[in-house]
DNA sequence: CGCGCTATGTACGCTAGCGTGCCGACGCTT
DNA sequence: AAGCGTCGGCACGCTAGCGTACATAGCGCG
């Protein structure tokens, strides 16, 4: 019993609801491990759950007409995944891939819907993460046009970071890549310039956060804003 | 009488209500003229009204630290301006600015969300209209990230002659710079390009659309996936 | 121990777009 | 008719990042 209110708990989005919801969302859902590189969604298919990580993480991606890709979200366990649920549309918009295995509470999209309309205090707080949601689209739009790949980098890592718990994070340049929607050879050149600077370590395959306030100086702005915006609209008890 | 009701049908969003939920809006609503340039939301403002637009059309702009400039949506007849309020927050994310000079109908953000409840279909076109608009902003990142100059600036010249609907576009090389996020040089080299192939012509401010279907053909596959996607989730009666 | 795969370093020429500044031309105002 | 502000054309050197390719170096596996 206790353990799994824990689970709840370690979700940020279910932690503190009121007993009674808490209770009904952990009678309709299940645990479920995540697995790296595992394709939760791919676009226009049928979304038939939704996903609240615990210490999992899921990055959700455009494909653009044909080839490229570019990660426009990341969910942990400060979200959750399947937002169009809520908007009542059964269809996944991006491609949602596993980037961090481990674990996170499953729910199907009928009971989700239920939920949605007996829990008045979790259908509050998964509004306001649609609308944190919606401006951190609108935001990464921007800063994806104007910030140079460094500085993205670092915002990523401490993204990650912060989703994944730990300041080891297991990452190749090529995966990186992949995620800013750049050469490879480019997320090189940068992680070089952070390693050297002493922000991180990294060695195939693995990179360490050595200096997290260093890595929030190199960073664009962005991070902070996005952390502020998620801190004032999700603040514990809204 | 009928010419109220023609104002509603204007708006996509509005058109084929039921008669009550369309009265109902009618009712709590107003007529206003919107000027270019107007400023109708600042970032972090309180919303006090949504507007939907019936011939002029919204861009809506992120401001990143300081300075720079992007436009990540644009609402015309066929969307809204004021979304927020439909999360329960009274708050706005972004800089609203009229783009177009026209009419649009007005209603207060307590009227907005008493509608909500009372006119379910209403409600949930507008919800739709949501997922769209989340959808259009993970596109747009991508393509601002990957598509160059030209390809853009086709893509907006169309989506802002279907909101205008007029081939004449009052627009300067300048203010396209601050939509695309980029110089003004960039965006003359653009234009002449564009205008070279034959497909628009200009001078001094104006811009006319010449040849769309070459336009479409210029501009990235995204202004289409756009109208696509549009269409397939916002049908006339669903 | 050596083979082979994968991750990373690096180099090449190239392109898009930047920042800036200047010039000419248009057209509105007086 | 003259003047001035706005708009667009253009040119300069520069930077970030691209596409590609190849070389090295760890690491796992047989």
């Amino acid at each position: 019993m206790t353990s799994i209110f824990h689970a709840a708990d370690a979700n940020h989005l279910l932690a503190d609801l009121p007993t009674a919801e808490q209770d009904a969302f952990m009678a309709s859902c299940e645990t479920v491990s995540l697995t790296f590189g595992e394709e939760l969604y791919h676009p226009t298919d049928t979304v038939t759950h939704a996903y609240f990580p615990i210490n999992s993480f899921i990055s959700q991606i455009v494909i653009l007409h044909g080839d490229s890709r570019l990660e426009v979200a990341m969910a942990g366990h400060e979200g959750m995944l399947g937002l169009s649920l809520m908007l009542g549309i059964e269809e996944a918009p991006l491609l949602a891939v596993v980037q961090g295995a481990g674990v996170a509470l499953r729910i199907n999209a009928a009971s989700f819907q239920r939920l949605l309309v007996e829990c008045p205090v979790l259908h509050r707080r998964l509004t306001r993460y649609l609308y944190v949601v919606i401006n951190q689209l609108a935001n990464s739009a921007a800063c994806i046009h104007f910030h140079r790949i460094e500085e993205r980098l670092a915002r990523w890592l401490l993204m990650t970071q912060d989703r994944a718990k730990s300041d080891r994070l297991q990452l190749t340049h090529e995966f990186l890549a992949m995620m800013l929607g750049v050469r490879r050879a480019g997320i090189t050149l940068a992680a070089i310039a952070l390693q050297t600077r002493g922000l991180i370590r990294y060695h195939r395959g693995e990179i360490i956060i050595m200096d997290r306030p260093g890595l929030i100086a190199a960073s664009c702005t962005c991070y902070s804003e996005d952390c502020a915006l998620y801190a004032r609209v999700l603040t514990p008890h809204s």
